[in-house]
RNA sequence: GGUCGCAUAGCUCAGCUGGAUAGAGCAUCUGCCUUCUAAGCAGACGGUCGCAGGUUCGAAUCCUGCUGCGAUCACCA
């Protein structure tokens, strides 16, 4: 039972008995760390209620919730603040209940409804960069926290693979590729295609360049370069079907995934379901049909067909060309309506995109509204803030990216060189160091990225490597390891005990401290749930760490002499490292056994 | 220009639906490894919460205006 459900209906009745007053609601908060006490109830907006003293009421009441209420132990009113003590009994049962839950924190499944999380979904021509990497992360964490807080998920992406860009690719790899394979040159095969999209670029460039020079204005070169013509040619006897064209296509596409493939394995990401770009671009003409009978949209003399959102104060937006070719919108409409046909029981959908297409969202969420969809209400943009290089925008073009791939591998290598430097770990095998340096690595990169609020931008100095120290996955994942160095020997020592004791002199300020961080995991689960963020779960994982390490620092555990404070604090450790796994579990994170 | 977002310590970030003296980490400086892992702990230093008004008993938090930064406003994706 929640202490502060109990607690607002015990002032209530406080406020009743002494008052004659009913209150609506009651404010608590967290005592601050200044005074003495666990739990504050802000008398001050019960003076619209009750006339008085905001002191002495709230003396009444503290007196009225030690006498009527076990778990209160005492009271201190500073101002309009009344600071409850609630006892160590309170505390040591709580604990004990949540024990030898595996689970905790994790909420059981709450309704039927699904919810489908999209993320990644790169283009197929260029290898994933960093802002792909926060992408990831963010899809994969934010899908985690839903399901921890009870919701069943699917994750998906659709995979951008038709287009323009692939041609570019398509087409330098035609003219300049001398028959080049992922097999054939070791290269990764997104990089091989990347380099292809390079080579365009720079060709497309130079053709620019020197049509300028011959008197043609920007704009014109801009459109008309031979080689851009080209590729528009290609991507139009791609829509025609043309063999060759296609079969090419393929290749370079597979050449793409499995590269794609191998960075999300690395990245620890996954998902449920594929959706691909080729097989929905065609998607959402005849539900435009639908809508235009209905009202929602109207059709322009030229035979465009748009939607009027003036009056949400938007603008108007077209859904369908004059030539009766779908635009992004219509693709999108129509992938939405196609995943809730795949998966009826999706009551909602979370597209992780970057915060350049806040518009687009805002638009295609009041559009489906429009149409009539019941789970239209439950669409969430998961906006995320770029990630900049302190040069300004990445850009794979013109070769600013930091690579997704060299990004991971640098981590390593430097968990390796600290690691290294410690020298903990001589006994380890080779394969378990190497291990144990990407999951560091790992650890610090996206524990870096998650920590900060999504709709925040990111700036990313390559020339700082990621701190280890301080507020950092490493420093949690440390503490983890050194907790369970502290359970293997308490099982060495036959320490470990299943024991619950219910009764002890008096908990340590630390092991009060720390059973409330723990108390408070479901609903950070839970808000993190319903902000989509997984920085809530990232900042609440440092507090609870950082109280372990103070814990660990002035309390002895092994050494404690009195058998039941050691076989509480053994079991309080063991439990505090669950919470840190289950927490990184929902930030992708692994934690180590040792480091 | 219209719309949306952001602005907190030198740097990177917290700060829940308004509540007590605005908190961490990094950096700088002090202590602490013959006791459970020093990727740690304890402490010092560091703030006009972008600016100006307003609402309120009370504002970093809510409202308005301004400034700065970013994004967006295509029959592109």
């Amino acid at each position: 039972m929640n202490i502060q459900k109990v607690l607002e209906a015990k002032v209530k009745e406080a406020v009743l008995a002494e008052f004659d007053t009913e209150l609506p609601t009651v404010e608590f908060q967290p005592t601050r760390k200044d005074f003495e006490g666990d739990i504050t109830v802000v008398v001050f907006p019960m003076l619209r209620f009750v006339k008085g003293n905001p002191e002495r009421i709230g003396d009444q009441i503290g007196t009225f919730l030690v006498k009527e209420v076990e778990a209160v132990a005492d009271f201190n009113t500073v101002k309009g603040f009344l600071n409850i003590v609630i006892s160590d009994a309170f505390y040591l049962h709580f604990f004990n209940s949540i024990r030898d839950q595996n689970d905790y924190g994790f909420a059981k499944q709450i309704g039927k409804d699904a919810v489908m999380v999209e993320y990644s979904s790169p283009n197929t021509n260029k290898p994933l960069h960093l802002g792909h990497i926060r992408n990831n992360l963010l899809g994969y964490s934010v899908a985690e926290i839903l399901k921890a807080s009870g919701k069943k998920v699917y994750k998906t992406q659709i995979i951008n693979d038709r287009g323009i860009h692939i041609c570019k690719s398509m087409l330098a790899w035609q003219k300049w590729g001398n028959g080049e394979t992922p097999r054939s040159t070791g290269l990764k095969g997104d990089k091989l295609v990347g380099n292809y999209y390079v080579a365009f670029d720079r060709a497309y460039k130079e053709e620019m360049a020197k049509m300028i020079s011959e008197g043609i204005d920007r704009q014109t070169a801009e459109k008309e370069a031979p080689i851009l013509l080209e590729a528009q040619k290609m991507l139009q006897q791609w829509e025609a079907g043309d063999k060759e064209v296609v079969a090419l296509w393929r290749t370079m596409n597979s050449w793409v995934y499995e590269g794609f493939d191998e960075t999300y394995r690395n990245l620890g990401v996954d998902f449920d379901k594929l959706y691909y770009e080729s097989d929905t671009y065609l998607l959402g003409k005849d539900v435009v049909a639908d809508g235009l009978e209905k009202g929602v949209f109207y059709k322009k003399e030229d035979g465009s067909v748009w939607i009027d959102l003036t009056d949400e104060g938007l603008d108007e937006k077209i859904v369908l060309r004059s030539d009766g070719t779908a635009v992004y919108m219509t693709q999108d409409i129509g992938t939405a309506i196609q995943r809730v046909k795949d998966y009826p029981d999706i009551g909602g959908m979370v597209y992780t995109v970057g915060n350049e297409q806040d518009y687009h969202f805002k638009v295609l969420f009041l559009i489906l509204k429009k149409l009539g969809f019941s789970w239209a209400e439950k669409l969430y943009h998961l906006s995320y803030g770029m990630v900049d290089l302190p040069s300004g925008k990445m850009k794979s073009r013109e070769g600013t990216v930091v690579d997704a791939d060299d990004l991971i591998d640098d981590m390593t290598a430097t968990a390796a060189g600290i690691s290294k430097e410690l020298g903990k770990l001589e006994d380890y095998s080779e394969e378990e160091k190497q291990r144990l340096y990407k999951i560091i690595g790992l650890g610090a990169l996206k524990y870096f990225i998650l920590k900060v609020d999504p709709k925040k931008r990111i700036l990313f100095n390559p020339e700082e490597s990621v701190d280890f120290q301080g507020n950092t996955g490493p420093f949690i994942q440390y503490t983890y390891a050194r907790i369970q160095s502290i359970l293997r020997k308490a099982h060495q020592n036959k320490v470990i005990s299943t024991a619950k004791i219910e009764k002890l002199d008096k908990l340590h300020p630390k092991e009060k401290e720390l059973i409330k961080q723990l108390q408070l995991f479901p609903e950070t689960i839970r808000l993190a749930a319903e902000n989509y963020s997984p920085a809530l779960i990232a900042n609440y994982t440092y507090d609870l760490v950082k109280e372990f390490n103070s814990f660990y620092q002035q309390v002895s555990i092994l050494g404690e002499t009195d058998g039941p404070k050691k076989i509480v604090r053994v079991q309080l450790s063991k439990k505090v490292g669950e919470v840190i796994r289950s927490a990184f579990l929902l930030l992708g994170i692994e934690v180590p056994e040792r480091m």
